[in-house]
DNA sequence: CTGAAAGCGCTTACAG
DNA sequence: CTGAAAGCGCTTACAG
């Protein structure tokens, strides 16, 4: 098979492709793209001596005489993270159905490599980018002027005039509640991540305003803020089980905190889910399909994120105007660490 | 900021720059690329004017001209494994770093969609691919002629006669082995993972090999083969632990596997690592560092793996010839789950 | 050292 | 319906 390569070595060209048709190469241009002014039969020899050739249109010269190029850049800040990825694919998946190639740079968290990037995607004349962040928090927009539509992704821009689409986290930690409540339970603890994470400060919030909504309050008067780790899950558990022995639920902040509550729960022989109901956050399959009970969690449903995104951006390419940030709804997947109170 | 955007919104081209310098495009041209016939001064006029229109050549342009686009394709069979990610990572830095940039392609280990993107990829003129899989298992190699270099990422293509890098499993089963033995321990079972991957297979072999040296056989006389899960783990190692009460060593096919058989040890009583040594596989951070005690594991070096591929494919098509399957080594991340026997 | 000209592969008015 | 010509933005021999 490689022998016949070397014959071809050289891609086909338009020109390749009329001369073996017998038609110029604005009639094969024609043909080719579908228009309109062509002659059926002649339209059928093009279309065979392109095949024949294994004819590629060269996107270059086609890009660089159109307008556009059909590519966009994805910069990520760190692909290292787990919540890049699905928003990443997400995109990569609504823009492969539609033509459009992508090109990915990751920054990782880093300014100057980040203008790099930028600079690199210019040049090869992308017709937008997607800034996909690690975290909810809003992010500066990127800098310099860029001439091309921008759309972020999980990390909003802190400009309000950028368009931004991210997860709505205070109502994912109103959902959560309502879900424990709906389960029969009153006596509620939030164990949450990293307080210096807005999306831990949003969860508190949406999770006190259902707990208020049903004239209770969360177990302790407020959350439990930590870090994002199976240890402060395990720890903040012990403590909670020691000092609030009624407890009858957990909202936690991840599923690797849920993992640390089930841990020491099972340790202090408290049975989940008949005696306490849990439920983690991420759905992060690995962790929430493999624990012991199989654990409840919020979706924040990053795919649609990103699919979102490439939207938004697809609109602004086509000259749409648009700003602010659009929140999206997660959702809850049940599983068997949370069964209604018998 | 906007505002000015409006104004410049067609990009600077050369011929502006040209203009702007008060020379030919040619001229402009030669200084900015760094040629030497061009007088310094001269040259100190193209480039401010550069600077003062944010003049970003036009890749399009350049690469029609030359043979070269400077763009690569990373073709990934799923990018929900966590094994395609860090190939993809270390890959996108080789580039990165040189001024590549890569279009990334998620198949979906779906092959008419791998034709498809190839298709795209190939009418961007790439100037080669790397295709990156989930398992070591070979898989067949690009359907139809690519007429640019390709490079294989841990799924080594079936195919002899294409370059393929991936990591080497039989040695890192070995050096598990090797890590126990050293720790003291004599008798050691292997809870693999699903049978029908090679990874699982080759680890085996290596295990098996490094037991014999020893003068020593596998608990069992045999890998325990099951599945790439948590409760896998524990089921087996509840198993083992009934059956060969003097096991001292677990060498698990997945940080997965062994944090399920740390949990069964801890259930049954058994200490680790005072009393048993277990050392997991894929030094998966998540899973690995947060284990009880925290988990020595082997790391395939995947990041390594990805930018070794992309220094071949760089070697490729720089016209160098190569052929075969590269497997480079594994190493070994200890942590407290395996300390030398007192 | 500088510039006019040809050309990379394609598309798009514009004649015929 | 078909084709000759101009041009996208750049680089590279080739004259001067």
């Amino acid at each position: 098979m490689a022998a016949e390569d070397a014959a071809s070595a050289r891609a086909a060209t338009l020109t390749d492709v009329a001369r073996l048709a017998g038609v110029s190469i604005a009639t094969a241009s024609k043909a080719i793209n579908g228009r309109a002014q062509v002659r059926a039969e002649t339209r059928t020899r093009v279309l065979e001596a392109a095949a024949q050739l294994s004819f590629a249109p060269n996107a270059l010269a086609r890009g660089l005489l159109q307008g556009r190029t059909g590519t966009v850049g994805l910069l990520t800040s760190d692909l290292e993270g787990r919540f890049s990825i699905p928003v990443l694919m997400g995109a990569e998946d609504a823009f492969g159905a539609g033509q459009v190639s992508v090109f990915l740079c990751d920054a990782r968290g880093d300014a100057i490599r980040e203008q790099h990037h930028i600079r690199a995607l210019l040049s090869r004349r992308v017709d937008g980018l997607i800034v996909v962040g690690s975290r909810t928090d809003p992010r500066p927009p990127l800098a310099g002027d860029v001439p091309v539509p921008v759309v972020y992704a999980y990390a909003p821009s802190s400009d309000p005039s950028d368009v931004s689409i991210t997860a709505n986290n205070v109502d994912a930690g109103r959902m959560a509640i309502d879900h424990l409540l709906a389960c029969g339970r009153r006596r509620i603890a939030y164990v949450a991540g990293d307080p210096g994470y807005k999306a831990a400060q949003d969860r508190s919030q949406g999770a006190s305003e259902a707990m208020a909504a049903a004239g209770l309050e969360l177990v302790g008067g407020r959350a439990f803020f930590g870090a994002w780790s199976e240890s402060w899950g395990r720890g903040a558990a012990r403590t909670i089980v020691e000092r609030y022995p009624d407890v009858d639920g957990f909202f936690c902040g991840s599923d690797q905190i849920a993992r640390g509550v089930l841990d020491s729960l099972r340790e202090a022989g408290r049975d989940v889910p008949d005696d306490i109901s849990v439920i983690g956050f991420d759905n992060w399959e690995v962790l929430a399909a493999n624990a012991r009970p199989r654990l409840t969690s919020i979706d924040m449903n990053l795919e649609e994120v990103g699919r979102v995104a490439a939207q938004r951006l697809f609109a602004a390419i086509d000259g749409e105007r648009g700003a602010g940030v659009e929140e999206l709804p997660c959702r809850i997947v049940t599983r068997e660490s949370t069964t209604p109170v018998a």
